[in-house]
DNA sequence: TGATATTCTCTACAGTTGTAGAGTTTTTTG
DNA sequence: CAAAAAACTCTACAACTGTAGAGAATATCA
């Protein structure tokens, strides 16, 4: 595949996130793609010709997105380490994790929306899990981080919770997360 | 209004209710409703013609579920507290509060529906504060029952913490949340 | 360069949607 | 019981959707 072929293909795949986040999943057409990705109408229909497949690419797509994102933070918390120390790290890995959100609010907001079309379609039940997958990562990371190597990780309490009053605020429900906030629960649970 | 108006317009509410959690708000058609609702071709148009009154009327008459929910757990906690004593009662309150988004999953995901689209849509706004409003309620309710009168219960945390795992287990992403799981944080929280 | 293949854009079409209102049935009223 | 009103159901229609494929533009290659 040529490379202006695949820039297309992103162009296209990250105006599907845009339009989850900013129109839910009724709001993700063919013509709404092409317009939102400034390309011709009919572009998204040449390279994803049918929905379902486009909304499995798209989901994939987001999901490499929250992964590049962890690797970021991963490789920020080994420079702040050296640098500043460990404690200057876990706290910057706490931050970057709670303002997930509103720092990659598109992101967040179109993973809900991917999450709840996901368990009614069975066709998009695997990059659901996908989609989860990735966004545990750096919260596993961050438990991992200030767990002292213990096994019983109670990630599922972490990832919930985070997920939960990300949520909240994103859809103006709720005050922005702080890490004092989930800094209390993180530490009763472990 | 009549008395069987009025028992058309519930049989209608439910069904978009039933819709928003089987099929998502792009499932929520005049057509589907009158169908889900078992109605005549063009009864949820005669009743609400326009489909954004539609949305609010649900989701004020989902919010009026959600409170009833909430005033029977109250009823059931004080007919428990009084035959087996306030410990049981607190746990019985617990237990309904923790397997809500399974015994009343409908109800759950349709109000993650209607909050992801309340973000989006101005006219929605209102309603969307109302639906948290309600859903925060029983917990606020619990948060008393354990917080021995404190003031400053950290209700966005206990509510975003239970949004959130239930969500995931919903969605298929997550275990059901259990007691024990909650319990541990709101006492840490508190 | 000229021919051929590829890549893309545009148009067309059947199906679905929100919505209006015509037509029918039921209820109320005199 | 007849007539008027109300309640309801059905049909129609413009706008929009997914999708297919015709047509134009661009690239590849002899």
């Amino acid at each position: 595949m040529s490379s202006t072929k695949q820039a297309r293909r992103t162009l296209i795949l990250d105006a599907v996130i845009r339009l989850l986040a900013s129109r839910g999943l009724e709001g993700v057409t063919h013509r709404a793609i092409d317009e939102a990705a400034g390309l011709p109408q009919g572009s998204s229909s040449y390279y994803f010709p049918k929905k379902e497949p486009l909304l499995v690419e798209a989901s994939r797509h987001l999901a490499a997105l929250l992964e590049k994102d962890c690797d970021e933070l991963q490789v920020g918390f080994a420079e702040i380490a050296s640098r500043q120390g460990v404690d200057a790290a876990v706290a910057y890995v706490a931050g970057e994790v709670v303002s997930y959100a509103d720092t990659a609010r598109d992101l967040f907001l179109a993973r809900m929306e991917l999450t709840l079309a996901a368990s009614r379609r069975p066709e998009l039940k695997d990059v659901g899990d996908l989609l989860t997958a990735a966004a545990r990562r750096p919260i596993e990371f961050f438990l991992r981080l200030i767990s002292d190597g213990r096994a019983d990780m109670p990630i599922e309490t972490c990832a919930g919770l985070i997920d939960g009053i990300s949520l909240m605020y994103a859809t103006g429900q709720g005050p922005k997360p702080t890490t004092e906030q989930i800094a209390t629960v993180f530490r009763a649970v472990l």
